[in-house]
DNA sequence: TCTGGGGTCCTAGGACCC
DNA sequence: TCTGGGGTCCTAGGACCC
């Protein structure tokens, strides 16, 4: 049962995803934004090429998107999150155990698989790039983290065509004292820099480092990094999604908001959205906390980081009760005495528990209804699209929105959007 | 001068991931 | 002018208990 394990990964994921339905977009330098049009979160590899860094915020590369003519894409999550949906698809012909681990990232357990592993790799890679249009790498190894080491390789290395298997003795030795700690998964900054000061600046000095001093430089999490580059499964293929235990929404208004009306509005419509993700993972809270702050970068401007928690009884995934807990929360953690200017406000859930599993109380006169009520909520905005219906208290205002300025249309989920061909 | 020992639970903060 | 959003896990330290 400890076969080899599978990492596919989508390449420059979001940018795969927009040249598929736009064509223009191949070859040339592209790149797409995070939300509210900050920062470049996906790059093609001629953006890549032309130094843009990953999280470099857009106001500081206007220069060179201008020079390069740099094609800049607001993210179209609709898009990116049905086209994830459609690469896992492609690949559950080939094991039934995966996990999917993130939007453009999955583990195959390749257990059972007979013949050339990387011959097994190249036939998913031909499928997801037939059904989707995505291209991808694929990295081997028997430890998650191996696997994952070996898909850099893939994607680094134009010898390995996509394909890097670390089973392989002679390629882990080829690649390992190449390859930097700060690319191994779970070693960031930090721990790069805590390493670098005992010496240890590749992959295999890390890999033959004692585990004692291991767990010393860092924690349990490190001494389980090495044993896994070592071979040894630490970190097991998690192929039932696991209970959540938080839930958050949060964002950046468009422009700092300064009044408590503001402030409700926008803190209400991200508590409606909180209550939409509950229902629809079949979830219930016990606990909000809303939290709004300052701009960070601005030391000179008035400083403040507001946050404030209640439970909520019983729990609750009804948007009437998170919101009415909501706007309690901002109105309590409101301050006048500076002129405060709020760039990032959020709800966040937590002690979450399936709904049937909540404790039930004394107190539950009425709610029958309003759980209908809620269904007949979700229904009107699955089917005429997010927000046709809103609570009074969201409004009309539209200054603490997000910026969106050059998002493409939502070609698979939307039937208004969908591309017509002409021939 | 001396001031038990051991356990659980909770929270805040750090580090990391995509 | 302009710097994302949403998660997980681990540890240390305090409160509390017997």
């Amino acid at each position: 049962m400890s076969g080899p394990i599978a990492l596919i990964d989508c390449n420059n994921f979001y940018v795969s995803c927009e040249r598929v339905f736009d064509p223009g977009l191949v070859g040339i330098p592209v790149i797409v934004l995070s939300n509210n049009d900050g920062c470049a979160v996906a790059r093609s590899d001629e953006a890549k090429a032309l130094g843009i860094k990953m999280g470099e915020p857009l106001h500081l590369i206007r220069d060179k998107v201008r020079r390069h003519g740099i094609k800049v894409l607001s993210s179209n999550y609709t898009l990116y999150g049905d086209m994830s949906r459609r690469v896992v698809d492609a690949l559950h012909a080939f094991s039934p155990r995966m996990e999917v681990y993130s939007i453009d990232e999955t583990f195959v357990d390749l257990s059972g698989f007979g013949g050339r592993m990387a011959d097994q790799a190249a036939d998913m890679r031909a499928a997801v790039r037939t059904l989707t249009g995505i291209p991808t790498c694929v990295g081997i190894g028997p430890t998650k983290t191996l696997a994952k080491l070996a898909n850099h390789a893939a994607k680094k290395n134009p010898v390995f065509h996509g394909v890097a298997d670390f089973t392989e003795k002679r390629v882990r030795d080829y690649c390992m004292p190449r390859i930097a700690v700060g690319e191994v998964w779970g070693v960031g900054s930090r721990t790069e820099a805590k390493l670098a000061a005992q010496g240890v600046k590749t992959v295999v000095e890390l890999r033959d480092m004692p585990l004692s001093l291991a767990r010393k430089v860092g924690t349990v999490v490190l001494e389980r990094t090495v044993a896994e580059l070592q071979g040894v499964r630490c970190i097991d293929i998690e192929d039932v999604e696991p209970q959540r235990k938080g839930m958050a929404v949060t964002r950046s208004p468009g422009k700092p908001i300064a009044d408590v009306d503001t402030m409700v509005s926008a803190v209400t419509a991200h508590a409606t959205r909180a209550a939409e993700k509950l229902r629809h993972h079949g979830l219930v809270a016990g606990a909000i906390t809303v939290f709004f702050h300052t701009n960070p970068h601005r030391p000179d401007l008035p400083r403040r980081h507001a946050s404030k928690s209640v439970t909520l009884k019983p729990m609750s995934a009804d948007t009437f009760d998170l919101v009415e807990a909501a706007v309690r929360c901002v109105r309590a953690a409101w301050r006048d005495d500076k002129p405060y200017g709020y760039t990032k406000a959020g709800v966040m859930l937590d002690d979450l528990l399936p709904a049937e599993a909540a404790p039930r109380t004394l107190f539950e006169f009425g709610r029958e209804r309003n759980v209908r009520l809620m269904g007949a909520l979700d229904a009107v905005n699955d089917r005429f699209g997010r927000k046709t219906l809103v609570l009074g208290s969201e409004g009309f205002r539209k200054d603490w929105h997000l910026k969106a300025e050059m998002r493409t249309p939502r070609y698979t989920t939307r039937i208004a959007e969908v591309p017509v061909i002409r021939v």
